[in-house]
DNA sequence: TGCTTTAATGCAATCGCTTGCATGAGCCCA
DNA sequence: TGGGCTCATGCAAGCGATTGCATTAAAGCA
């Protein structure tokens, strides 16, 4: 930067406001000085910027697991906006561990980040708390509130569930199955409570089965289902895993879907579509997550007065696919 | 930092040395300003000392694609690596847009970043020379050198091919079709070579169907197969997909895998072991993978001198599952 | 005791950029 | 013509650390 103003024969604060777009310019200037950077290839020291404005546009985002596909879409959606707005991400891997979570905070904050985004993940309500004192602002992803006033981005998990078993109940499905994930799961419990709700609405008796998220539980039910005299017309799975295991279980026994047994899966993982037959499931918008995520972390940057706890909740889009199509079989 | 200096009645530079472990400094005095640090909620300001340093610990990750799970495996390998030697690592998603990797590497630069790794992608041999030339130490993961002498960790393709196809060979198998991928796709022709070293080695004819990776060209080569008089004993296909695809397609038409058809694949996909019959494959090490450039990066950091082109090639395991298994069926 | 050596500490400059304030040039209006 | 304005610019003091050099105190030695 010394350079340059040297070079164009003005001073080095002059150079400065002509990057930060300052009024105090001549718009001649700051056009002289463009040019001049274009032509070198000089690259604006962020760091000392950041040391002398104390802030940068450095964001920590943590997730719990990078190498989980959700966690990655999300990490995509908070990158693509940042870079829109020309932050930087620095990425933190918790493993899900909470030492490493309160200890990533604290490398964060030493690398002064402008704020952070936590996805997943298990932070308690201290570590939040004591995050807020420290006055970075911060927005959490996919996660629930656990009582503190933060800005929030989540899955409606109860208007899933209820959506998802609309559907299957429109196509008049009467003996719907529900098979939840493990108990101490927020995102189960509310895609069960979404499910009861809508049985319960149609006046149709409910029957809650209990899964672990994993294939295996899915594939477990497969022969449990078909030693009960009336096994249900449908089956909702808390997640896609687990519905895929229990289509793997019921091909393997001969029963045919979606005539037999229309199955209706959660997340629309990858595998959804490419499995036999394709999978009906909701689909999590996790992209639109850190998308949103970042925005709300955004607003809080530019506008330090907003500091409270909006809660945005995003809908699911239910992908109608071969497991449970538009037209019930059978 | 003041604050701790005054509180104990010292002067900042000795703070200072106390952090850094300075021998010019009693270690009694040391002792006195980490307890003291403790005790406080004092964060060391990373960007001043970077900016005094004139170096930070900041590595700049570029992914061709973040959503993408072997790159998110890379990722997670150069992150743990990163993190015990306490680095912090921003993340940049390219999409594969070779503008945005060049725009990216200026703004990487310009926080300053102590280096730099590139997994997967596109980048220019000319775009990399530049790079050089501003001085950045960096080194490239999973992707061919492209001539430039530059420090790579990289799988080596052409072993793996080799050692699918000996597996197959020791099992009895002489007629071994291999599913390519696309032809510009270097990964594919160094597995191909491997598969016509091992079948040209053994004496046994060789043929080559050419797919695209995709899971479609895996599935419409089962009837394409079931129509040639003798079909091959055995598929290598040149990923999982292709190979989930073709245990799809067969599994679709009657055909027994492996009792009629044994099938190999390349990479342990998660899915690999999800499939009915699950999938025989080589496992292609991305974790391992990302964690080696790392250290590849670290030590050129450490070591100015090693401004060398180390390039480290990673072999593969095979993971004998049901798709090709141990013991020749039929 | 007096002088050299060594160890521990403080002072102040520095890293590259931002920004409040002072300065000076040009302009308008009375 | 001169006083007040505005606009563009430069000066210099930070931002919070590091670090070469000076300084001082303690210790060793003759």
């Amino acid at each position: 930067m010394r350079d340059i103003a040297h070079d164009l024969g003005v001073s080095i604060s002059t150079v400065s406001r002509a990057f930060n777009d300052s009024s105090l310019i001549s718009s001649e200037t700051r056009e002289r000085v463009h040019k001049a950077v274009r032509g070198s290839n000089y690259i604006r020291n962020m760091v000392a910027r950041s040391l002398a404005v104390s802030s940068s546009r450095l964001i920590g985002l943590v997730v719990s697991s990078i190498s989980n596909p959700f966690f990655a879409e999300i990490a995509r959606g908070v990158h693509d906006v940042a870079q829109s707005k020309s932050y930087v991400i620095a990425l933190c891997n918790t493993q899900r561990r909470v030492e490493e979570e309160e200890k990533l905070s604290r490398t964060l904050l030493g690398v002064q980040v402008a704020g952070m985004i936590f996805a997943g993940g298990v932070t308690g309500v201290k570590h939040l708390e004591w995050l807020r004192q420290q006055g970075v602002p911060f927005v959490l992803a996919g996660r629930p509130t656990t009582g503190l006033e933060v800005p929030t981005v989540t899955i409606d998990n109860v208007a899933v569930g209820y959506q998802a078993t609309q559907h299957l109940i429109g196509r008049g499905h009467k003996r719907i199955l529900f098979l939840s994930g493990p108990s101490d799961s927020a995102t189960s419990r509310d895609r069960q409570k979404g499910y009861l709700d809508a049985m319960l609405g149609a006046g149709l008796p409910t029957s809650v089965e209990k899964g672990d998220f994993r294939m295996e539980s899915g594939f477990a039910l497969a022969p449990q289902l078909m030693n009960t005299k009336r096994w249900p017309s449908a089956v909702f799975a808390a997640n896609d895993m687990m519905a895929i295991g229990l289509i793997l279980g019921c091909t393997n026994l001969g029963l045919r879907i979606p005539e037999e047994l229309a199955v209706l899966g959660c997340g629309d993982i990858p595998m959804a579509e490419l499995i036999k037959p394709r999978l009906t499931t909701m689909r999590v918008p996790m992209y639109e997550m850190g998308a949103r995520a970042m925005h709300l972390l955004i607003e809080q940057l530019e506008d330090r007065r907003k500091l409270g706890g909006d809660a945005v909740m995003l809908g699911c889009e239910l992908i109608v696919r071969d497991s449970a199509p538009e037209l019930r079989h059978g």
